[in-house]
RNA sequence: GGCAGGGUAGCUCAGUUGGUCAGUAGCACCACAUUCAUAACGUGGAGGUCAUGGGUCCGAAUCCCAUCCCUGCUACCA
């Protein structure tokens, strides 16, 4: 039965170079996509950048740039990742365009109305030595690592506040309504616990002299708003709300029966299954209808970051392996949930077992004898196996995957098993049939995670007469 | 410290409510076989006292207690 799907990833900040992480999480996004539409469905798909806030101001700054010019150029960046990992999103949408500006502001005045907004005290902390503002997670101790000798000087500012603790109880109804609105379970109880807590009202504003790249709070241009509350608007703004509203009923959904899906990383959760729902029912919104949430990827049992020179570019594997390999990596062998390892060694060694010596042998050993056979072999409708569908309805890209790659194992012992090569007339025919179609068949069910892997094998084996191609996945030199 | 989730073959992991649950698992490794295929594929083999110590039970990787180790969260980090 066909139905309207909508998704989206979260926005990634546009202060640094596509990460591994996000590319893990919009091809796992992707694969939703693409499953989605081959199940008739009609799909809103959604991604973009995040481009408010001091820390992108700052940058901007530091390189000599508008703030604007910089967020064009690190949202190309973005941008160019739908070629390059083949994506297949219809929205890209962006914090600072015209339309979302005025859909935060709209967000605002209706969280205002409903009276979960006030004024309130924000305590800054500046460390001197820095000259910058800080985080309580950057002090250790209540003092700047870096100047742990100064104290930490405490500015009051009058900010706006978003009166997260008085909808402590909406966001435990919501949770209990759906049980599984946080995939995996546990994160959902993680978050449970922290709303079953004492909940504290954050910050949404800043002073706009010190920190103008925002969107101006409405009625008061003096604050601007935080990032945040703008950043988390962009879900529905990217559908045309306010003005779109069948488009909003249409993908976002209402009240009685929410339909967007999410996906996130962990760091993510407390914002995206917590605070953005908050926001939502203050408003009187839909809220979301489930969140998946993926786990991070470290590189070679550590974290990835600059100094270990350990970093990840996504960008440089689908350069030297091709989109599709670095797309199985990250969908058959990263925990759709869990922290996962990503180191070179080990992807080659995926990419030769699983893709060269897996799927690219056996396309290329039943395309050659079903060649020599001179036979032609009626193409038959194929549709999504029942397994493929079963896992990713339960965000399990790993287990769909391993059930296909176990079908390429079965293949390969039939071929070996029956000596298929050695077979004459009929009874080759009939074990080229089987395998022609079983290779069919594994095309469509690669379709939502290696679009063009799946075209080129459906192609090859669609054609009646089946004929060798090159590699698909050549050996690496 | 508190809450949550883990510790199963060299590596990555499966193991539903305790009774072929110790895995024909995948990768890596060794041997054999084979040539249709990208020196690929197939068969066989070796590898684990299921973190440790107790306990419950006729029986526990699976339940309980203790201990050790790892991870996440413990709010204003986009």
């Amino acid at each position: 039965m066909s139905k309207n799907y909508y998704l989206t990833t979260t926005s990634p900040y546009v202060n640094s170079d596509p990460h591994v992480g996000f590319a893990l999480e919009i091809i796992q996004a992707d694969a939703l996509a693409r499953y989605h539409k081959l199940m008739g469905d009609k799909v809103f798909f959604n991604t973009g950048t995040d481009e408010h806030g001091k820390k992108i101001f700052e940058k901007a700054m530091e390189s000599g740039m508008e703030p604007q010019e910089y967020c064009d150029m690190y949202a190309a960046k973005f941008g160019d990742l739908k070629k390059a990992l083949n994506l297949s999103y219809n929205s890209f949408w962006r914090s600072t365009e015209p339309k979302h500006i005025e859909a935060a502001q709209e967000m605002w005045r209706l969280v205002e109305k409903a009276g979960y907004i006030e004024k309130g005290i924000y305590n800054a902390k500046y460390c001197v030595g820095c000259e910058m503002e800080k985080q309580d997670s950057d002090l250790v101790d209540g003092k700047c690592p870096l100047h742990p000798n100064k104290d930490i000087e405490i500015i009051a500012e009058e900010n706006y506040f978003f009166k997260f603790s008085k909808l402590g109880s909406k966001l435990i109804e919501h949770y209990d309504k759906y049980p599984d609105f946080v995939v995996p379970a546990h994160r959902q109880k993680e978050i449970r616990n922290f709303v079953e807590s004492d909940l504290t009202d954050f910050s949404i504003s800043r002073l706009t002299e010190k920190m103008p790249w925002g969107v101006p709070v409405p009625g008061d241009p003096k604050h601007c708003m935080y990032v945040w509350f703008d950043a988390l608007t962009y879900y529905i703004s990217s559908l045309g709300w306010p003005d779109d509203t069948d488009k909003f009923r249409e993908f976002w959904g209402t009240t009685e029966s929410p339909n967007a899906i999410q996906v996130c990383g962990k760091d993510n959760l407390r914002q995206q299954t917590a605070m953005w729902q908050a926001m939502l029912i203050a408003a009187g919104l839909p809220p979301t209808r489930q969140i998946h949430v993926h786990g991070f990827i470290n590189s070679g049992g550590q974290k990835m970051s600059k100094s270990l020179g350990n970093v990840v570019n996504p960008l440089e594997y689908v350069e030297k392996y091709g989109t599709d390999a670095l797309r199985y990596y990250l969908l058959a062998k990263v925990a759709p949930a869990e922290d996962s390892d990503f180191t070179k060694e080990k992807f080659e060694e995926v990419y030769k077992s699983d893709l060269q010596n897996g799927l690219g042998n056996l396309v290329s050993r039943v395309a050659a004898m079903a060649e020599k056979s001179d036979s032609s072999f009626e193409a038959v409708d194929h549709t999504l196996s029942t397994e493929i569908k079963v896992a990713l309805d339960e965000y399990k890209f790993d287990v769909a995957l391993s059930d296909v790659w176990a079908r390429i194992k079965k293949a390969d012992q039939f071929v070996s098993e029956k000596r298929v090569w050695e077979l004459k007339d009929k009874e080759r025919d009939d074990a080229l049939t089987c395998l022609v179609r079983e290779i069919r068949q594994i095309a469509i069910d690669l379709t939502p995670f290696m679009p063009e892997t799946a075209e080129k094998i459906s192609k090859q084996y669609d054609s009646g007469q089946i004929s060798k191609n090159e590699p698909m996945f050549p050996r690496l030199s």
